[in-house]
Parts: C-alpha cells; sequence; structure tokens
DNA sequence: AAGAGTTTGTGAACGGGAGAACAAAATCGC
DNA sequence: GCGATTTTGTTCTCCCGTTCACAAACTCTT
C-alpha cells in the first residue's frame, strides 16, 4: 500500500549493493525482532531459524530468506547469535533513531494511543497532542497537554515530527491529513475509517478495527454454513 | 493469516457454485461496503465502477474483478445499484446477522474499544468486558459492567458470542486466548503484541499498533537516506 | 584429520493477486 | 430498429511472495 512510485528512480548503486527489501519482509521484521528482544531478556546468546521461526509464528525457509535480504548474519551449523541480529534488525528498520509522532484527535483511542507503552519503548516518542474541540485544548494526557489544530505546523517543526498519527472521526481525517502534510509530515498512521489522499512522496497506513471485525465475521459464517451443511447431508 | 486449513476440505458443491473468494477481496469488501453506505447516505442510486473504486481508494478493474466474485450483479452501460450492492455485501460478508463480541483487557485501549461506535453500527455488539484486575471488576464502561476472568464461559455461552477481542498486555494474551477458546469463541482479534497459538478451527487476525509505526519509520528512513545521497551526489 | 551431523543461504518451482485489455451486454439518440 | 456509446465481466499476462529442496559451510566426535 506504501507509495512504491517514490522508490522508482532506481539509480544504479555502484559502492554497495542496494538492498531492495521487499514489502512483505519488511512488515515482518518488527515481529522478528520482538522474539529476539524477548529471547535476549532470557539470556539466550544463540537462536536457530526454526527456534526464532517458531517464537515469530511462521516458517522457518521464510524467516531464513527474510533475514538474508538484510546480510548474511547467521552462521551455518550453529544459528544467529541473538543480540547481533536484533541489533541488525533495529538498525535496518531505523529503530536506532527516534522518531517523533503527533497524535491527532485525542477520543477514546487518541487516549489510549497517547498512553500506550508500545511506542516509547520503540523509540517512537509522542511530541504533541492535538485536538479540534477548544473544551479539550489545554487538558493534560499523561505528561502532554493537548494543543489546538493551529499549533500542528509549530509542533511538527519544533520537534522534527515526521509521522503523524490520525485518530479522528472519519469526517474530519482529510483535513487533518492535509494540515499534516502542510506541516511537513511524511508519513502518516490512519485510524480513522476512511481513504485519505495524499501526494506521492507520502506514505499512509491504515488501521481499521471494524474492517478487521468483519473480515473475522465473514469466515465466521462460512463456518457456521459449513457446518449446517454438514449436518443436512447426514440428516 | 486467518488458517486455510479449515477449508481445504473442498468437497465438490454440485447444487450452486461454491463461491471461493480470495482472502484479499474479503478484506477489501469492507471498504466497499463503507463507501457504498456514504453513497447511499447522499441519495446516490447507481454508481459506476469508476465512482466506486475511486471512492475506496482503488484500482476499477480491481473492483470489478471483486465484485464478480460475489455475482454478477452489475448491469453493463449502467453500473451498479447502490443499495442493491449494499445489501449483496453485507450478506456475503455476515452483516445481516448480528455478532456478539467479548472484549477482554480493559485498559485504555480496551475502553477505546468497548466506547468505539463503529462497532455497534456493524452489527457488532459488546456482549461483555472481562478484566483480571480485582480493582476493575464491577467497575462500569458505557452501559456494561466489567467481569472477571471466570465469567468468560457464562458470558460467552450466554450470548452466544464467536469473537473475542483481546487487548490485555502480551503477557496475558495466550492465557486470555486458550480461556476463550475454550469457551468455544472461534475468531479472535489480537490486539496484544503476542504470537498466538490456536487450534486450526479458530481464525486470529492481528492487529499492532507498533509495528506499523516501525513500518513507516523504515520507509522514513529510506526516504531520509536517498535524500542525503541525493545531496551528497551534488555536491 | 576426517567423517557425521547441523543449520544457513539460495536457486527453482509454484500459487495467488494485480492490472491491462477486450468482448459482451445494456442504454441512448435518431 | 439500428448504430454509437457506455460500462461490466472476464481472459491473459506479469509480478510478488511462499515454500521446497539442496549445496555450502560450520561444529563436534572419534
Amino acid at each position: 500500500m506504501t507509495s512504491a512510485a517514490s522508490r522508482k528512480g532506481g539509480r544504479a548503486r555502484d559502492e554497495r549493493l542496494e538492498r531492495d527489501i521487499p514489502e512483505a519482509t519488511i512488515a515482518r521484521l518488527p515481529v522478528y525482532l520482538r522474539a529476539l528482544t524477548a529471547l535476549s531478556e532470557r539470556d539466550v546468546v544463540t537462536a536457530s531459524s526454526e527456534e526464532l521461526a517458531t517464537a515469530a509464528g511462521v516458517n522457518s525457509a521464510k524467516l531464513r530468506k527474510d533475514l538474508s535480504y538484510l546480510g548474511t548474519y547467521g552462521t551455518r551449523g550453529v544459528g544467529y547469535d541473538v543480540n547481533y541480529l536484533r541489533y541488525q534488525i533495529a538498525r535496518e528498520i531505523g529503530l536506532t533513531q527516534d522518531w517523533s509522532v503527533v497524535i491527532v484527535g485525542i477520543g477514546n483511542l487518541g487516549h489510549a494511543l497517547a498512553n500506550y507503552a508500545g511506542f516509547a519503548s520503540r523509540g517512537f516518542q509522542v511530541a504533541g497532542l492535538v485536538d479540534n474541540d477548544p473544551a479539550r485544548v489545554g487538558e493534560k494526557v499523561g505528561d502532554l497537554t493537548i494543543s489546538s489544530f493551529d499549533d500542528i505546523d509549530a509542533i511538527v517543526s519544533n520537534a522534527a515530527v515526521s509521522i503523524g498519527v490520525i485518530a479522528t472521526p472519519a469526517s474530519a481525517a482529510q483535513d487533518v491529513c492535509d494540515r499534516l502534510v502542510a506541516a511537513g509530515v511524511s508519513s502518516v498512521l490512519n485510524f480513522a475509517p476512511a481513504v485519505l489522499t495524499v501526494p506521492d512522496y507520502v506514505d499512509v497506513r491504515k488501521v481499521d478495527l471494524s474492517i478487521e471485525l468483519q473480515i473475522l465475521a465473514y469466515h465466521e459464517q462460512r463456518k457456521a454454513n459449513g457446518a449446517a451443511e454438514l449436518r443436512a447431508s447426514l440428516a
């Protein structure tokens, strides 16, 4: 879903082989990272692709191929050094640096996101909270104070924010997105159930809670139908 | 990601052609549904695949192919009847019936989910809220009262719950999942950053907020590197 | 030091989904 | 009624991702 257009230029890299890591692999790297962190906390020094794959819930061949895109960090006959691989993946994703994010729309979900511990622990700093409701502006959430829409520009430039999180109602999402982009944000995580239009250079990822439930409902219905047909065929 | 194993049986259906709708299509149907609902609210009667595709943010050829898996609901030269198509998609996904869900883990995120309007409006009824913390049991959230872990069985059987939502910390997720499955839940929406192990017949979908941010961070880093290299090559 | 046992990295086969392109079917104008 | 126009449904091709399978590379035992 991320715009491939921004990468299509493809100037030949002479110095080092330019890794073109598949999108599907990128999406799994954070999972591997989490598995490695868990192993590291249990003081495990080395892990085989099989062990790692089980911990990450994937096929071991897939895991090996994924890792091979990053480089040759394993040792045949031995496995992978947990901490070394962990660092390499973190570096590849870009977690060796800190990232500032701004959250727009501080309703129930925005609150939850603002307090989510999983962000800070992975190097994502919430640099600002923004809401349109004048009654909410000034309210404190954790360490932060809610700002108004008009402060978006200041927040983004002061804290070098590159990632914006939209947790507003669908009706406001496009407007908020436009303002974020105008302020300099080039990646957007959208929780609003709306299709966003952005310039090519901006990446958008969408998380839609009700869509996930609907997908489950579809399979649930199929299971129920299958069971009913089975009963009928046995009768 | 949903287990395809439960469908591999594939007994030949003689009576009616058994639609085997691709997973990728299923995931887009809710988006089309939303676009159709929006059009319907603006009293639009008919829409072409091009219009629908734009509203849903996809390619029109893809949209037509997706819809063709459901049946032939369009009219050549005309387009699709908005309300008719809306009903057909809703029926296909299983939204013409109500679904009961139980939410486990009523922290910040659980609260947000419990209050999320997008669930109820699509036929998903929250039948119960469950938390492990004795201090929280009895607390009211909206119309509902938080129950304890031990009430999971009763809630699931009383309300015919088939979908469980896990919003606990990662450490509790597998235990909660096991209890839900034991109680009769056969679909799980997991917000905890953990890999869940379930029987074949259970579908699991995962939503991980920090993974989405990490994916954005990766692309952000690439953009920054590209820009730096560009500057270097110009210097 | 050499053979047996492990485990990685990758080439090759396979399957599913995306998009282009076009024939079939409907409406509209005359 | 008939040709022009519109728009769907579908075929075909291409690409990406998954999985298998195996050679290469390392360790361990004797």
